[in-house]
DNA sequence: ATTCGTCACTTGAATATCACAAGTTACTCT
DNA sequence: AGAGTAACTTGTGATATTCAAGTGACGAAT
């Protein structure tokens, strides 16, 4: 049984369709890439602005915020004087990992030039 | 060996992170739909507006016209007088199915509310 | 032979989102 | 005092999305 607070915040639905509802939280450019960073070890703002993507800071700010917001990641600061702010993934955040490795093998498969993903990442078991 | 001809066309990637660059080619809140429904036996550009999700018509005509050039579905007509066009999954587009099959385990576990979907869609098998 | 309906789109206008660059605040270190 | 770092915010112009309506080819019905 999935206890309350680790539930996403839906917010409003396009339809009931588990695809779609997907699609509204994470269905867009940037989402996964910062689940990605979260994956695999990053946690702080200026790390997710080093990734090779090159994301815009103030979407990532947008996305970082819409992304807590819907209880996929968690947002506290780790110091203060002065204060910084780690990034982590709720249970919900973690499991999207299954999603990515699929991603992942699709894309070695189909799209040439890819990376293939460090075998550790492949064959990482999510723990919620 | 995936021969060439099964290989989508990437475009311009942000990296050659393959979790990026399936964002680039999948990466918005319609293109998955389309899959999805190619998977469950829509093929033509009406049944594609029926679906719940109500598509914008000019964001359909779009997204089926960059995924046929990035050789993720195909477009042939099935009839002439009137013509009427039937569009299709490459194997490319097929071997998206176990991301979606995540998807929607991710979304039954973690959004309030989801369909599940039908024990058929859930234990296919993609036959690429 | 006109009208009606269907299919597969296109077009236009309003709104929203995006990318890129620059600026801001709070703090530490030298 | 001045430079540097972290985590953002703001401004601007380009691009994308939504919503509604229109188009053209054809076939069937009146």
């Amino acid at each position: 049984m999935t206890s309350a607070e680790n539930l996403v915040k839906g917010g409003r639905k396009r339809s009931a369709c588990p695809i779609a509802s997907t699609l509204d939280i994470l269905g867009d450019k940037w989402s996964l890439i910062l689940v990605r960073d979260l994956l695999t070890g990053k946690q702080r703002y200026n790390q997710f602005c080093d990734s090779p993507e090159g994301v815009p800071t103030n979407l990532l700010a947008a996305r970082l915020r819409k992304l807590e917001a819907q209880g996929v990641i968690l947002k506290k600061p780790y110091q203060t004087r002065p204060v910084r702010y780690a990034y982590t993934l709720t249970p919900a955040g973690r499991a999207l990992l299954p999603v990515l490795q699929e991603m992942s093998r699709w894309a070695n498969s189909y799209i040439e030039g890819t990376w293939t993903p460090p075998e550790a990442f492949m064959s990482m078991k999510a723990k919620v």
